[in-house]
DNA sequence: GCTAAATCTCTTAGAGACTAAGATATATAT
DNA sequence: ATATATATCTTAGTCTCTAAGAGATTTAGC
């Protein structure tokens, strides 16, 4: 087997094995969400709010790709159930601030636990160096999946007949 | 900083840039979902298809956490779609295969080229042993997501009183 | 072989979450 | 001042989900 060769069938194992864990990672959520007892968007936005601190109602709506409709929906329930609070902007009184009430959401966060002894386990096998390699590689996919989904909002917004014809890359090995 | 303190502050890193990274995908799956024009739901339903190839209706509904009345609208939506065909078992006529149409189902996959470029894109700064340490990560990190989840759903076997208090809302489930 | 229980999918009714359109309130520009 | 833009909320209607159970088929016990 040529070098080449062999590391295309390495890519194509690696991109099988990434969708793999990917999907898996979704249905963990989805278990954290009805464990919760809340939608799937709500915890959604929860993480939103985990990583980027204090944000808007409309920066949410901008981030998850829901109406500014649904995301009253998803912060009147968030509220209710005490995991987040509504601040009015007083500069600005249109804009409506929503964060975090960490005293509740910590009880969200315990149900990370499970995945994060898990992976603890499995860092456990790699040294310092390795870590540093996967972290490397977390954040350098990080930007490439942003990339990757603006690119396609990008077709959303080009009409039909003016898109490039998306073709699959010819699979090597 | 000692050896463990730097080691515990690389865990911490790696551990928000996955959520990160992970929460971007989500992102990117409901983008192309959008595109495609098909519900959140059946284009997990599409992907399990993919990794796990023909399965049974009932397969799709315990892989997904949905219900089995809910995968039957999911199948008819897709079958309407012709994104994939129902096949009834002729050795045990109760159970129902679902098939995917390669043809129709091609389109979807031309929705995670984007993606596909972009990894590819990060992918080529990685020597192939790199690559192999990578791969041996995802593998292990799947295993590792899946035993999580199954401690997570076992957490909601146990009975509420025996467990810490995590449920904020009555479950629907 | 016959009957009861189990298995697998589908159906139905009702609940919850989402979109689209537009209302409301506030801010900015001319 | 007035018009336009921005940010959130409201409403009506649609879609997808669950819960419960029906229908069809298979398996197990006698």
């Amino acid at each position: 087997m040529s070098r080449t060769k062999a590391r295309a069938a390495l890519l194509g194992e690696l991109e099988e094995a990434m969708r793999r864990s990917s999907a898996q990672g979704v249905l963990y959520g989805q278990t954290v969400a009805n464990v919760a007892g809340i939608a799937n968007s709500d915890l959604e936005c929860m993480d939103i709010l985990y990583l980027e601190g204090r944000v808007t109602a409309g920066r949410l709506a901008e981030v998850t790709g829901l109406t500014t409709g649904a995301i009253t929906g998803v912060v009147d329930r968030l509220e209710k159930a005490g995991l987040v609070r509504r601040e009015r902007d007083e500069a600005d009184r249109r804009k409506v601030y929503i964060a975090v009430v960490p005293e509740t959401a910590m009880k969200i966060g315990q149900l990370y636990v499970p995945m994060q002894q898990a992976m603890e386990k499995v860092f456990d096998a790699y040294s310092d160096e390795e870590l540093r390699l996967l972290l490397r590689f977390a954040n350098e996919g990080y930007k490439g999946v942003v990339a990757a989904t603006t690119a396609l909002k990008g077709l959303l917004d080009t009409p039909p007949e003016k898109r490039p014809d998306l073709k699959l890359k010819k699979r090597r090995g």
